[in-house]
DNA sequence: GAGTTTGAAACT
DNA sequence: CAGTTTCAAACTC
């Protein structure tokens, strides 16, 4: 039962009658239900966090956790789910409180001071993290923009990764393995890899982790297994629950399905998305193929950065440490909220678009992502500030744009890019595009690389990942969302050993695929129109477009996901929500993320995430 | 798992 | 803004 009206009584009710402003769960279900949870979950298992200064600011969502919870509650067929679990969890209720009232929740949370200093790191944790949890910030006003955060989530996203998934990932996500461990995995399907696609605009954070959702992703199928193995179950607990004990409590199998991912961590940055999506039919996969599973999800495994720069991954994408790290002295933890806050602020001051997402791609108009054609290359979408690369040569990891899954752009100062994505120039202006048409060559020959393009169409078959991160504009930017080549795991080509070694030239099967995908890059593709949207420069106001062209889920997902890379974890998704990036959104006056956000949602805006 | 390489982040 | 140092990930073994 759900009683709808109260919220605690009947949190599932109320969050229902929320999402479906946002989402229009029926749809949704049904959707969903076609498709599969597994992909979904996968995809969504993000974070979504409010951040407020006043209150603390941060606060975990859940994404996933509401994705779930809400799913599965449809799908139960009541909702019950948070019911039965554990009452005080349930998600909708935390919404509605956040609804309700700030403050409330967080005495609610209560993270008592006190128990603050108490004892270990560990506990505090815990404890802390599950404050965090609660969001007190969040006000989710229900439809419009500003209630924007719902918990839609990542559906589309998912519903891309999702096609993906099907084909190759299964595979090669299941493999979960976190970094580099296996390399089984890599084993994959070079080839294959699904070319990457693009949604429409995207900002990616490379910073984003990802969730390593990866195997586990056992939530899956809520409904036809709602159980995750045990292990996964306490994991999820122990870990997660930073994240998401609210919501797990809701779905408490569930729940922590998804959040087992671990990687779960609350995002400060905060933002949060929301998406919707839909799609993908069928269930693939589930665990892992692979059998392994793992786990996965390391994150950071920082020494002497207290994870507060941007050397730390967490850090860098607005999450806070976890479990899955491997970290030493670490402050990143909700605990040492106030000083992970003002040390994001320092550094945002000193750049304010240290926390910006640093690839974005920008749809292409036309396409639309829904469609996930194949060919839907990242093409469009460019790291903004440009990698350095001098040894690289852009094709590994330690590459910005490759790790992020786009080719290289004029922006970029790196010596002999073999940037398998390609490179094409940044963008400048709309009218770039035309520009870019030709100026793609030109562009590799004032770089120096011309060959690239051969190799790159040749090669395509790397896969980088990327990260996606949804930039939440406060409206809607569901139009940014960018599809990360391979979902999931991509992994990443493995040149040397993996496959064969001919990684380039013979394994490449796919390259077939891949070539259409170039070729339209060449082509037109390079090209891709800046919006200025994602452009640092541009005015991320502008941006916001619309909805999402795609026609699919109107929603706006704004959240973003991101997918680990290969090697790291299978995939962790997180559905970051950014606060407000300079760049993205306004910058200026938005300022600095937690600014922005800081007196939004404090005082008036109600846009929480939203942006200003 | 230790050790090396790498390029961003931080610092000067 | 460039040069250097610091840092942790990516990669190698
Ligand atoms: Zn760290
Ligand atoms: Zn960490
Ligand atoms: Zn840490
Ligand atoms: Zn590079
Ligand atoms: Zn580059
Ligand atoms: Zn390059």
């Amino acid at each position: 039962m759900d009683t709808p009206d109260r919220a605690a009584a009947a949190p599932s009710a109320a969050a229902r009658a929320e999402l479906m402003d946002g989402c229009q769960p029926e749809k949704l279900n049904d959707e969903i239900l076609g498709c599969d949870w597994d992909d979904l979950i996968s995809a969504t298992s993000g974070e979504l966090i409010a951040y407020d200064e006043d209150h603390k600011g941060v606060q975990l969502a859940v994404s996933n956790a509401e994705s779930c919870g809400f799913l599965l509650s449809k799908l139960t067929g009541d909702g019950d789910i948070s019911d039965r679990t554990h009452p005080s969890s349930s998600t909708q209720t935390y919404y509605r409180e956040l609804l309700m009232d700030e403050d409330q929740t967080e005495n609610a949370q209560l993270v008592p001071d006190g128990e603050k200093n108490i004892s270990t790191e560990e506990i505090q944790d815990n404890l802390y993290e599950a404050n965090g949890s609660i969001p007190t910030g969040y006000k989710v006003e229900t439809q419009q923009q500003r209630g924007m955060r719902r918990r839609c989530l990542v559906f589309e996203a998912a519903g891309y990764s999702n096609r993906i998934v099907q084909k190759e990932s299964v595979m090669d996500l299941s493999v979960s393995t976190c970094k580099g461990k296996s390399p089984v995995q890599n084993h994959s399907n070079p080839g294959k890899t699904p070319s990457p696609r693009v949604l429409r605009g995207i900002g990616l954070h490379l910073n984003a982790l990802a969730l390593t959702s990866k195997d586990k992703m056992v939530c899956q199928d809520p409904i036809s297994s709602l159980v995750p193995s045990s292990a996964t179950q306490q994991e999820a607990h122990g870990k997660m629950l930073s994240a998401g004990e609210n919501f797990i409590h809701s779905g408490s199998e569930l729940l922590e399905l998804q959040m087992d991912d671990d990687c779960s961590a609350g995002v400060f940055l905060g933002n949060d998305h929301d998406s919707s999506q839909s799609n993908s039919p069928q269930k693939k996969r589930r665990k892992a193929d692979n059998g392994d599973d793992g786990e996965a999800c390391k994150r950071c495994s920082c020494k002497k950065s207290k994870c507060l720069k941007l050397y730390c991954e967490c850090f860098a994408a607005g999450v806070y440490c976890s479990e899955p790290c491997s970290c030493q002295g670490c402050l990143n933890k909700p605990i040492h909220e106030e000083i992970v806050l003002s040390t994001r602020k320092q550094i945002e001051f000193r750049n304010p678009l240290a926390f910006a997402p640093k690839v974005i791609r920008m749809s292409d108009a036309g396409q639309d992502i829904t469609g996930e054609d194949p060919n839907n290359t990242p093409a469009s979408a460019r790291h903004k500030r440009g990698c350095n690369c001098k040894k690289s040569s852009c094709l590994k990891k330690y590459c910005e744009c490759y790790q992020g899954g786009v080719g290289c752009s004029s922006n970029c100062r790196c010596e002999g890019c073999k940037n398998t994505f390609g490179k094409r120039d940044a963008a400048v202006s709309t009218e770039a595009e035309e520009m870019k048409q030709g100026g793609e060559e030109a562009e590799n020959c004032g770089k120096e690389k011309e060959n690239d393009l051969q190799k790159a169409n040749v090669q395509s078959e790397d896969q980088p990942f990327l990260e996606l991160v949804p930039i939440t504009p406060p409206f809607d930017v569901s139009s940014s969302l960018l599809k990360p080549p391979n979902f999931s795991s991509a992994k990443p080509p493995r040149p040397t050993k993996a496959r064969s070694n001919s990684s380039r030239s013979s394994s490449k099967a796919p390259g077939a695929v891949h070539s259409q995908k170039f070729t339209k890059i060449a082509n037109s593709g390079l090209n891709e129109e800046m919006p200025d949207i994602l452009r640092d420069d541009a005015s991320p106001g502008n941006c916001v477009k619309t909805s999402s062209p795609n026609g699919k889920r109107v929603s706006p997902p704004h959240n973003a996901l991101s997918v680990s890379p290969s090697q790291k974890g299978g995939r962790k998704l997180i559905l970051k929500s950014i606060p407000s990036f300079p760049s993205l959104i306004g910058d200026a006056s938005s300022g600095s993320s937690m600014n922005s956000s800081e007196s939004a949602f404090n005082t008036a805006s109600p846009l929480a995430l939203g942006p200003s």
